[in-house]
DNA sequence: TAATGTTTGTAATATTTTTCACAAAGTCGC
DNA sequence: GCGACTTTGTGAAAAATATTACAAACATTA
């Protein structure tokens, strides 16, 4: 019943990638660019970035390429952050202050309206013009905060509790810094942002090695 | 000219996770796991977990199943996160400080040897115990540290050419949190974290739902 | 406007990754 | 020790993703 043809994963990701491309082009004044150019610059095959484009119509003319500006205007609309989103950050200790204090959210319509710890020490102080709120009351926070996106950035052991009361609260999308795999509802998206995951896949490379 | 067949990225990340789910399973006194059971409470189908682990040898035994000790440790080598590994963080801002205190990095090994920045007002403080060194005697003092694996959390602007000072000075694997596409020889593993990234394929799935 | 060159969008193919399905290995109760 | 279970390890099949290849669209030059 959905009328898109559903859209790989990978795809989605890409197409984040090309937005933030884009936007560096239009800084340094490109107003048109080819797929094969998009190729040599970002390694990314030429005619993957053209299908990952024809997931959601026709960007290019044809002897000429794309218009800069156009295909980062509709690349954003379809990420739906050419308008605001308000996100909540669950978590106040370093991770969590250093996501509400980082830049790019904003530049991006990613507004952190709410940020929640359950340490008395930390409740009621501020962070980058944040108040911090008790996790406690996030359902009657977020009923005014409206938030449908919520960065998990508390311990691996209050993870799972924090993320059924954000679903409760009416959080539709979870990015988890925790180190544990969420157990949601179906109505719930969850991606994962795990560094020691991260360190450890290099930490194997390194040693097997013999790359591409 | 690798003995290893050569094991796919999402296995390698997967491992990861199940090092995580057993150390979990080892504090709660469970000794021995199957792989229905790692489906029921991961998620992650049986055959995969089975298939994951059949890259690197045989780990179970057929009507018992994993022992989770043995299997723990045979990750963690598997990985080589069963010794230490030094590793530097280049960028002292929000980010690279929150990642310098996360704790769950020095209890799986990976030890932050060495922290850089470029200003100023940074270098010669300390965050957690360490200096900030000077990003400029980045080959010098790695020359010293000899860190292999190198967190880049500097700015975009930046990035590259901190990637590029990182791989001569001897790193030999770049987790990058800079939204950039990095240029690096072949010698240099990179793995890409991108918060931006991650909230903008949420933001899409809120709205396309439809699920599994 | 015709000929030449470029670039898109996509069907077809190739590759990678996941899942299925089952023989072989081991356990357990009697 | 034998029959009934359970579980592994892995070929084979299926599904997902990436790449190739090319007709059609448009531009450019003469």
């Amino acid at each position: 019943m959905n009328s898109a043809p559903k859209v790989p994963i990978p795809t989605l990701e890409r197409l984040a990638t090309y937005l933030r491309y884009l936007i560096d082009l239009e800084a340094s004044n490109v107003d048109t660019i080819s797929s094969t150019e998009v190729e040599r610059q970002t390694g990314i095959n030429a005619a993957q970035f053209r299908k990952d484009l024809s997931y959601f119509g026709e960007f290019g003319k044809p002897g000429v390429g794309y218009n800069v500006v156009e295909l980062q205007t509709r690349i954003a609309r379809i990420l739906q952050i050419d308008r605001d989103q308000s996100v909540i950050v669950i978590g106040a200790g370093n991770l969590g202050s250093a996501l509400v204090g980082y830049p790019g959210l904003g530049e991006h319509h990613f507004n952190i309206v709410g940020v929640f710890d359950s340490s008395p020490h930390k409740i009621g102080t501020t962070i980058f013009d944040l108040d911090i709120l008790d996790v406690r009351t996030l359902k009657e926070n977020n009923a005014l905060l409206r938030a449908r996106i919520a960065i998990i950035a508390v311990p691996a052991s209050a993870a799972q509790a924090v993320a059924e009361n954000a679903a409760a609260a009416g959080v539709r999308a979870l990015l988890n810094f925790a180190p544990i795999i969420l157990k949601v509802s179906d109505r719930v998206v969850v991606r994962n942002v795990s560094f020691l995951q991260e360190l450890a896949v290099l930490s194997y490379q390194i040693v097997a090695d013999v790359r591409k």
